[in-house]
DNA sequence: CCGCAGCGTGACAACGGTGTCATGCGTTGT
DNA sequence: ACAACGCATGACACCGTTGTCACGCTGCGG
């Protein structure tokens, strides 16, 4: 009644259950678990003294008697719950996981290894019955010794080091290529190049991708790097230093979705939108409505989250196949930006 | 070696340890739960057979034991974990549990009430110590015989029914009536509500400020309502077809946020987006960089998560204090499509 | 020199379930 | 009629850990 009633009851047990209803706690596991071997009379009795006891059988407990020892948990571990590559990634791999009658621990690991390591611990702690992981850490050797205590990895987004593991990705490399010389096409003879973090190897794996391009494009080609942007506000910066140069550049590569809203900001900021052309990497929501429209490399989030997801229960199913890369196609979407003329001059 | 290197050693118990070291269990979970009373040399000894053995405490097992009975978990119910505002929370809800040393369930109840009280029960089974909840469902009364059993609860985003629980809420009836009046003060007098499923109580409560903001402001306004869209597709459409109207509304209030990126997509696919006025609830990440700027109602799900999770904490640490229900403010954005203007007509 | 407090240590039971196995009963085959 | 079997049921140990308690040792005061 007051509020102050907290714990006043304390949770029912299986003994409680077995008590009412005058049989033993094993009969009311069975009855709970649908093992059949039980009278319908004992049954439909066992049946309403859970009811009438609100009883919920404690999972925990459960798994640790059992011999498979699944708890029927996976850990999830991503850059950030929120940002929106991640947060459909965490949605794909829920929707897979509930199939499975699996519940999803998902943890951020703001890129910061030591706080990854950290996650890594709490989920195995907790005995999770499989591992999906965006590692920053330049080791991953110490999840060896998770594997082979028999919890399955699946390394998503970005490849593992130091270790042989499924992984399901985007070609990045290939990916930046194709939008790079998508500029490259459009004309254009001074290119930056305007990076996420580079400890980050999908951000490593684009530049290299934006440099092989304009390599390939000949001499005739300049490109200008920013790297390591750990936000909007320092990418829009970057880009407004950028845009301020004698000589600026005539297209933009932006290679993550914060660091595209970024330099968005800036280009509509100084009202250059139409003169400077921009690929973005990853989509943005409302990327088709701005004037110009955002071209992007666009990923396709879901499907690497489901991949992963169902890799990991094949996985926890028994599959022993060779450790697998599933790459997943990333796709060029025109919507103007891109295809903005270099101006025309010497 | 192989892949097929699954399960090879099975993990090592406190007992393994023990034996290593040579010592009792129970001095081994002295040392790993730093309880003192344990000689420097014992200790060293437990240290190095803990590392050797890679040794990682089994919480469950001794969250069983333990009196507390505290799993160290709480759960978090979201009506999708993709959606930004929802993942806005949970990392806010993530940042304070990570704080006091708690694992976070995410789980999308889509909405669907039968969804959301499985999802509550995949919790209690797992015995999370706390309930972080976006119910859909009519009545949380069932929710009182989990309170009753020691677990808090506390409602996000949208309030309890059928009982009387902590909530953190936006004041959706209030945040209505100004964006509202809002367009009624730039002119409008036929103003559309677009809104979303009316099963949802902050849809209803939006609706309901729309409605008093229309009457106040006199027989001169006309309302008319689009409800119940259920993604942006739906919505879009709907705006269409409200634009092809001989007389169709001059303003309209997008009540959520998918609802206003269709309205957006219908506004700025017919080219009306600089004639027809626009308020919309919740913010978007690139609304400053549309033409028109897009003004928002926003909230701010960020210290909604927060209040929340410290809520729900409080009440685990033992506060004992009356029901709550907090209200965060939410705050009008002027961006531009907003104050359009009505046109000057008959 | 003895008693007692305090510390370090480990044996044991218990947490809430489930696997294993034994038991008692009714049924069936010969 | 009796063995053999299958089914329903419960006693009991055990999963991995920690709370409780008892024990032995050291050091100190009387």
């Amino acid at each position: 009644m007051s509020p102050a009633t907290q714990a006043s009851r304390s949770r029912a047990t299986i003994r409680d259950v077995a008590a009412l209803a005058g049989v033993g706690t094993k009969t009311v596991s069975r009855v709970i678990n649908d093992e059949g071997n039980v009278s319908p009379a004992m049954r439909e009795r066992v049946r309403s003294a859970v009811v009438a006891l609100n009883f919920q059988p404690h999972q925990g407990a459960g798994a640790l008697r059992r011999g498979d020892q699944k708890t029927r948990t996976v850990g999830l571990l991503l850059d950030a719950v929120d940002n929106p590559f991640s947060a459909t990634i965490n949605r794909a791999v829920e929707a897979v996981a509930s199939r499975h009658g699996t519940a999803v621990f998902a943890a951020s690991s703001e890129d910061d290894p030591e706080r990854e390591r950290t996650l890594v611990d709490v989920f195995t702690r907790r005995r999770v019955d499989g591992l999906l992981l965006t590692m920053i850490g330049q080791d991953h050797g110490y999840l060896q010794a998770e594997r082979e205590q028999g919890t399955p990895l699946v390394f998503l987004d970005r490849p593992p080091v130091g270790l042989l593991a499924d992984a399901v990705l985007t070609d990045n490399h290939a990916a930046a290529v194709t939008a790079t010389r998508h500029l490259v096409a459009a004309g254009h003879r001074r290119i930056a190049h305007i990076g996420d973090e580079r400890r980050i190897a999908t951000a490593r794996e684009r530049r290299r991708g934006f440099v092989d391009a304009v390599a390939e494009a000949g001499p005739g080609v300049l490109a200008t790097h920013v790297d390591d942007l750990r936000s909007e506000a320092e990418a829009e910066a970057a880009v407004r230093r950028l845009l301020d140069l004698a000589e600026p550049p005539t297209a933009l590569f932006t290679a993550q979705n914060l660091v595209t809203i970024g330099a968005l900001r800036a280009l509509h900021g100084t009202g250059r939108q139409h003169e400077v052309a921009l690929v973005g990497f990853d989509d943005l929501p409302l990327a088709g409505l701005l004037q110009p429209g955002v071209t992007v490399m666009a990923q396709d989030p879901a499907r690497i989250g489901t991949l992963a997801a169902e890799r990991l229960f094949d996985r926890l199913a028994g599959s022993t196949g060779p450790e697998e890369t599933l790459v997943v196609p990333a796709t060029l979407v025109v919507r103007g930006s891109g295809e903005i003329p270099a101006p025309p001059g010497r």
